[in-house]
RNA sequence: GGGCCCUUCGUCUAUCGGUUAGGACAUCAGAUUUUCAAUCUGGGAAGACGGGUUCGACUCCCGUAGGGCCUGCCA
């Protein structure tokens, strides 16, 4: 393995002018330390789901190489960061079921850490103070871009200005000559020319270390094995890089994921009707089933669609994830999420139910849970999501009487209120109340009628749900129970028309 | 402007030089049916474009086009 020189302690003079070590082409990571991944969210707002997949991938590889992920909370950003967005993070962490191995590591904590490695940096040549104004560093920046080149400090080979006491930031000093590889394992071998990489700010004038620097320390520090993140920081893994062979560390594997665009192609935002983990809580998806789309979301595993987490476990590896980004398809993650609910405990889900229900303002009652776990087998084949699980269950927990809609009520005349009297009577002797039977005494008193189960089934169906909007005749029947299911029929007929 | 990344059915993907280019979602048609749904059967649907390399290219190389990311004292 190649190894960075040593770093030379400087004698509080920045040395980059006299000749800073050579750069070194790079050092791989060691394929015998056990990996350790991490998801290192900033909490600035919401747990974006492209963030919730980035964290599924790490936690993917951990469990999969037998190793270790770790959560760190990058609050650098004093301005930004908020203590509800931390706990948006946690929260977005615990209902996806990805539980770190650690406690959470909060960068900000570390930050006289990351400033002592600045301090080396800096005197050990490998960083300068840049007395630049904002004013000044705007009109370079103007001046770069119209030369199509990186911005440069004019402080890079300068000696502070004598006697001043002016506020500087402190700059990496990058090699202007040679490239950079990233050896990425999704996107394969990346080079960069140093001299297109610009001397990125380590250390803020507040003495508040940057993103890029404390990256890189807390990855060191942390014993990150495996840098998995998307790869809007692909770039800055060259720069990255050259701070850890400044540093004289070893570097992490990098594996930079693509970003989830929305259906349209463009990146994912608000109104392409959710973007953050809660938000896709509350549409009534299951964990299980996130996981699930979210895997098979730029990863693949032959012709592999459903599959439980320990087979991602033992098939998932990062090398295997797509290279282009993919777009978020609602079809398919209902279509995954009716599978989990289809295979759910419907006691689990008559309890996701009822908090739905309270969430719009029902007022629970002592029989709901009973009924529901009841009903639910009925219906959950055709629920894409909880809420629509909730409003086929609904029907089950009107209180007597129900409120008929004018459909309902239209179905209800002469004809079929006299069919419907005597179908109570016929079931209000019937010996078994279960669904196969149920369905058997129904098909017995439409042939005694003389007719289909179609001239009566609507009214049935109306009298039973009051909006039509109950599933398959006997398995409601069973599922209220005989006194329920007489009580509603009576309830109907005996309304004045 | 510059650098970097990406490009197989509408969508997610399989393919790792030789396949009738496979699967899933969606879609369409039919079957079933007590509404809706579910279920079953079947169909249509793809290698961005142009050059190479090769006996042979979706697969390797170059270019073009399109999309994305970075170019912050944000992360």
């Amino acid at each position: 393995m190649i190894r960075a020189p040593p770093l030379r302690r400087g004698d509080g003079v920045d040395a980059g002018a006299l000749g800073a070590p050579p750069f070194v082409e790079t050092t791989m990571p060691d394929p015998d330390r056990p990996v350790v991944t991490r998801i290192a969210p900033s909490p600035t707002g919401s747990m974006h789901i492209g963030t919730a997949r980035t964290a599924l991938f790490n936690w993917l590889y951990a469990r999969h190489c037998g190793g270790r992920f770790l959560l760190r909370i990058e609050d650098t950003d004093r301005e930004r960061s908020t203590e509800a967005a931390v706990q948006v993070i946690l929260d977005g962490m615990d209902w996806l079921g990805l539980e770190p191995d650690e406690p959470p590591v909060f960068q900000f904590a570390r930050a006289e850490r990351h400033r002592q490695v600045a301090l080396e940096l800096l005197a050990a040549g490998r960083a300068y103070r840049c007395y630049m104004t904002v004013d000044e560093l705007a009109a370079e920046r103007e001046i770069a871009r119209a030369e199509g080149r990186a911005i440069r400090s004019r402080w890079r080979d300068r000696e502070r200005p004598v006697g001043s006491n002016l506020p500087y930031v402190i700059r990496f000093r990058g090699p202007l000559e040679g490239e950079t590889l990233v050896d990425d394992l999704i996107k394969g071998p990346v080079v960069f020319r140093n001299k297109e990489l610009d001397d990125l700010v380590i250390l803020r004038s507040d003495g508040v270390p940057t993103y890029n620097l404390a990256v890189v320390v807390d990855d060191h520090d942390m014993g990150i094995t495996h840098v998995i993140r998307g790869d809007d920081h692909l770039n800055n893994a060259a720069r990255q890089t050259l701070i850890y062979q400044a540093m004289g560390w070893e570097l992490p594997a990098f594996a930079h994921v693509p970003l989830i665009h929305g259906p349209d192609g463009a990146k994912l935002s608000k109104r392409h009707g959710a973007q953050a983990v809660g938000e896709f809580a509350e549409m009534g998806l299951l964990p299980e089933a996130m996981r699930n789309y979210l895997a098979r979301l730029g990863w693949g595993h032959g012709d592999a669609e459903l599959f439980s987490d320990e087979q991602a476990i033992a098939w998932f590896d990062v090398r295997d994830v797509v290279r282009a980004p993919a777009r978020l398809d609602w079809n398919k993650l209902h279509h995954v999420n009716n599978h989990y609910i289809r295979i759910a405990d419907d006691e689990r889900l008559a309890r996701l139910v009822q908090e739905t229900l309270g969430r719009r303002g029902r007022t629970p009652h002592p029989d709901d849970l009973a009924r529901l776990v009841a009903v639910i087998p009925l219906v959950k084949d055709g629920a894409k999501t909880i809420l629509e699980l909730a409003d086929l269950c609904a029907f089950a927990l009107a209180q007597r009487p129900l409120v008929l809609t004018e459909k309902s009520a239209s179905l209800l005349n002469e004809e079929t209120r006299a069919r419907l009297g005597r179908l109570a009577a016929a079931l209000a002797d019937a010996h078994e109340w279960d669904a196969p039977s149920l369905l058997g005494q129904l098909r017995d008193f439409a042939t005694s009628e003389g007719v289909g189960l179609g001239k009566f089934g609507g009214a049935l169906r109306a009298v039973l749900s009051g909006d039509g909007s109950a599933p398959d005749l006997a398995g409601a029947l069973a599922a209220l129970g005989r006194e329920e299911s007489l009580g509603r029929i009576e309830d109907a007929l005996s309304r004045s028309q």
